[in-house]
DNA sequence: TATTTACATGAACAAGTGTTCATGTAAATA
DNA sequence: TATTTACATGAACACTTGTTCATGTAAATA
C-alpha cells in the first residue's frame, strides 16, 4: 500500500518531505530522460534505493504519469474557467489567460514540460480523457479569439490556426524557466508574450 | 547488406518504390506511435512481413532515426544558408525564412514531426551533433532579428526569447499539414504566419 | 508496551526488446 | 545460362522491462 494516511499530526506533516522528494526528483529525471526512456530502476537509483521501494510511493509507472499530467492540466483548466466566467473584453481575457499560463508554468515548469512532451505516453482510456480536456481548453481560447474578432478588437483570421499559434508560443515558455543559464522573471516573460501575440515584432 | 546498388538501369529505377514504401510507411508509423514505442516488430507488421526482413532495409532502429533526422535537418540548414548569403533586409530575410520553413514542412511533414518530437532519442555522439546544428540555425535566426532591431525594422526585444517564440510558431505548423480534417494551402499558411509574427493579432 | 506506519531490501517473474544467423526464392543482370 | 540482387522467413540470442512477493527494521502512534 502506497497511500499516506490523510489525518496527520503536525510532527508527521513536516516529515512529509520524503514523499515530496520522491515526486520532485522523479519529475526532474523523467524530464531529462523522457518518460519511456526512464526505467523504474533509473528512478530508484536516482534516489539511492532499490527498485521495489519505488512501489511504496506509486502504484505503477503509468499512475505516476497520470497523476502528474491530470494535476497540472486541471490547474490550467481552472485558470481558463475563471477567465471565461469574467466580464472582461476579449483583449483583457486573452491578456489574463497569458498571464495565468505563464504564472502556472513558472511555478511548475517540470510538470508543464511533462504536459507538453509526454502526454502521448498515457494509455487508454486516460489518453482520451486527457485529449478531451485539452480540446476543451483550446475551444475556449478559440471562443475568446472569435469574440475579439466580432467586436473588432482582433483582426480577421483563421481562428483555429490563431489558437494553435498562440498555444505554441505559450507552451514553449517552460523552457525559459528550466534554462539554468539565466533566471527569467515571470512578469517580464508575461509582458514579452503579450506584446508578441498582440503586436508581433515589427516596429511601427 | 542493406545497401542498394547505385548504378541503376531504368527498369530497376521504377521498382525502387518498394524501398520508398518501407521508409514512408515506417515514418508514418513512428509518427503515430512515437519512436520508443514503435518496435521493430511493429514496423514489420505494418508492412506485412517478418521482423528479420526489416534489416534488409536499415542497419538498426537508431540508424533509421539518424538518417531521417539529419536528412530533414540539412534541408532546413541549406535554406537558412541561402537566405543568410543574400542581400535582403532583415524583414525580407525573415519573410523568406518563414516561407522556406513552411515550404519544407508542407513537403515532408512526417519528417518534420520527427525533428520536433523525436530528436532526443538520438544516441551520443549523434545527439550532440544534432543539437549543435540546431543551435547554429537558431543563432542565425537570432542574427537576423538583431540586424532588424539595429536597423529599426524590428522593435527592441530580448533577441533570444524572440528567436524561440518564432521557432515555436514555425515548428507547430507541421500539425496543420498532418491534420486530415482540412487540407491546408502552404501559401495561405505562409501568409498567416508572416502576418502573425510581424504584426500579431490586434487590429489597428 | 504493543502495534501500526513508512521506508527499505533482494530475488524472481513473465513478457518484450533489438539484433543475428542460417537459409530460401524469384527476379534482374552479366 | 550463371550469378548477383532484392526480398523474405523462423528460430534463437542476450538483455531489459515493469511488477510482485516475502521479508525486515526503525520510528511514530495507540
Amino acid at each position: 500500500m502506497y497511500l499516506t494516511k490523510v489525518g496527520l499530526k503536525f510532527g508527521r506533516m513536516l516529515k512529509e518531505t520524503k514523499r515530496d522528494r520522491f515526486f520532485s526528483k522523479t519529475l526532474v529525471l523523467i524530464y531529462q530522460k523522457g518518460f519511456k526512456a526512464t526505467t523504474m530502476r533509473d528512478i530508484a537509483q536516482n534516489l539511492n534505493f532499490e527498485v521495489a521501494n519505488v512501489y511504496n510511493y506509486i502504484d505503477s509507472k503509468q499512475s505516476f504519469l497520470e497523476q502528474s499530467l491530470f494535476g497540472i492540466q486541471q490547474e490550467f483548466l481552472n485558470a481558463m474557467d475563471a477567465i471565461e466566467d469574467s466580464e472582461f473584453h476579449a483583449t483583457e481575457k486573452l491578456e489574463h489567460l497569458i498571464r495565468s499560463y505563464v504564472q502556472i508554468t513558472s511555478k511548475r515548469p517540470y510538470e508543464q514540460a511533462l504536459l507538453v512532451n509526454e502526454w502521448r505516453n498515457l494509455n487508454e482510456p486516460k489518453l482520451q480523457e486527457f485529449v478531451k480536456h485539452r480540446e476543451d481548453y483550446e475551444q475556449k481560447l478559440e471562443g475568446i479569439l472569435i469574440e475579439g474578432m466580432r467586436t473588432g478588437q482582433f483582426k480577421e483570421m483563421d481562428s483555429q490556426i490563431a489558437t494553435q499559434i498562440i498555444l505554441a508560443t505559450l507552451r514553449w515558455s517552460y523552457k525559459q524557466f528550466l534554462d539554468q543559464q539565466r533566471t527569467t522573471n515571470p512578469l517580464a516573460m508575461q509582458k514579452q508574450l503579450i506584446d508578441f501575440i498582440q503586436n508581433g515584432i515589427v516596429l511601427k
